[in-house]
DNA sequence: GTCTATAAGGAGATAGAC
DNA sequence: GTCTATCTCCTTATAGAC
């Protein structure tokens, strides 16, 4: 094996090491939330010593920064995937069905949305405000296109329909019905759904 | 001034004091969130100084039972005096706006929604308990009230409804709102009670 | 690059004078 | 009951050996 293939090959090793680095930030960042993970938690989690998830991430500020990245490439991925399906009212509610799953299975949610000091944080961060602008640019062109449509409430500003398409992602209700109710996932992501789109009142029948 | 009169008055002083150190926790909880409000913050926004705050709330973790515990008293008052309103959704509706109203001004969410410490934290506050359920218990009548009436889709079931209630109640979509939206705080609450109770879709008129 | 050990600073809580 | 000064612990971050 070459000088460079072995490079690579560390390259490879190191590149794995840092998502299992971010997967347990992940873990952690969802159970506690920012400010109660501790680096020691993280490196804890992964099994390897502080300074050596130092040696990945310089600041605590980073690593969390570069797990919001991933996650929102996540998303930008899983939208790219929905070519087949027609409608961007139908794209609206698979990528929030998607969300909400990815949260039941212990994931985090997109938003930050829990304490302006970390949004703050965030917003410092040029890569991160860079892709959730672009995925920001994506749905707000779907939200449109489905109000255009007609599939979405035109008399709402677009603002107020993403932003609260984005909250929906956190809801809080997920975790109080997967804490206190006996409903499944599946059936906790179908009655979000169906509170996102349609609110508490009673829906008519549309034909 | 006889010796209970002036002890009448001490007492009276110290509830007075004792607000004001609440009303300050309000304030800095609601900007910092409970991880990054220190006991220093709310000394010094009341003008007093960590010992004497001590001498009033014995622990920080009590400090912020204290204060949720007046909010939801203030909401129980609150639907108290909707006796004038006639349905229970209309009760409803009154109540989550003047939750929103609140918020605008400045008070706190409802809900410690932002993080599974805080709010396991606060589930250990056996008064504060008591109080949610208090609540949640009159809440959730409505809910029912409204469900049989018609005026709340009855296929849903009433958690999903309830804890939905709740969550609108500290919808991160508010603050986003109100902070990069040109909308004043009128217009976010109409807007987020019409999302709430209609969704993002088309509502077509009942009559 | 990984570890042990530690610096530096912050935050909850208290001792003790007035 | 209020303050100044302090204790103690925890957390971010790093120095320095291997």
């Amino acid at each position: 094996m070459s000088i460079f293939g072995k490079l690579s090959f560390k390259d490879q090793a190191f590149k794995l090491r840092e998502n299992a680095i971010l997967d347990a930030a992940t873990t952690v960042l969802g159970s506690k939330g920012y400010d109660l993970m501790t680096m020691d938690d993280v490196a804890g989690a992964v099994g390897i010593s502080k300074p050596s998830l130092y040696k990945h991430f310089k600041s605590k500020e980073e690593l969390v920064g570069e797990t919001m990245i991933r996650l929102i490439d996540g998303a930008i991925d899983q939208l790219a995937q929905l070519g087949e399906i027609a409608t961007a009212r139908g794209k609206l509610e698979a990528m929030l069905e998607w969300a909400l799953r990815v949260r039941l299975e212990g994931g985090l949610p997109f938003l930050p949305s829990t304490s302006t000091p970390v949004r703050e944080m965030l917003m410092r961060n040029v890569k991160y405000v860079m892709r959730v602008l672009k995925l920001n640019g994506q749905l707000e062109k779907l939200v449109k296109e489905a109000q255009k449509a007609g599939d979405i409430d035109a008399t709402l500003p677009s603002d107020v329909v993403l932003y609260s398409y984005y909250a929906r992602t956190c809801d809080p209700a997920v975790d109080y019905l997967q804490k206190f109710s006996k409903m499944g996932n599946e059936d906790i992501v179908k009655y979000m759904l169906h509170v996102a789109f349609n609110g508490f009142t009673t829906s008519l029948p549309l034909h």
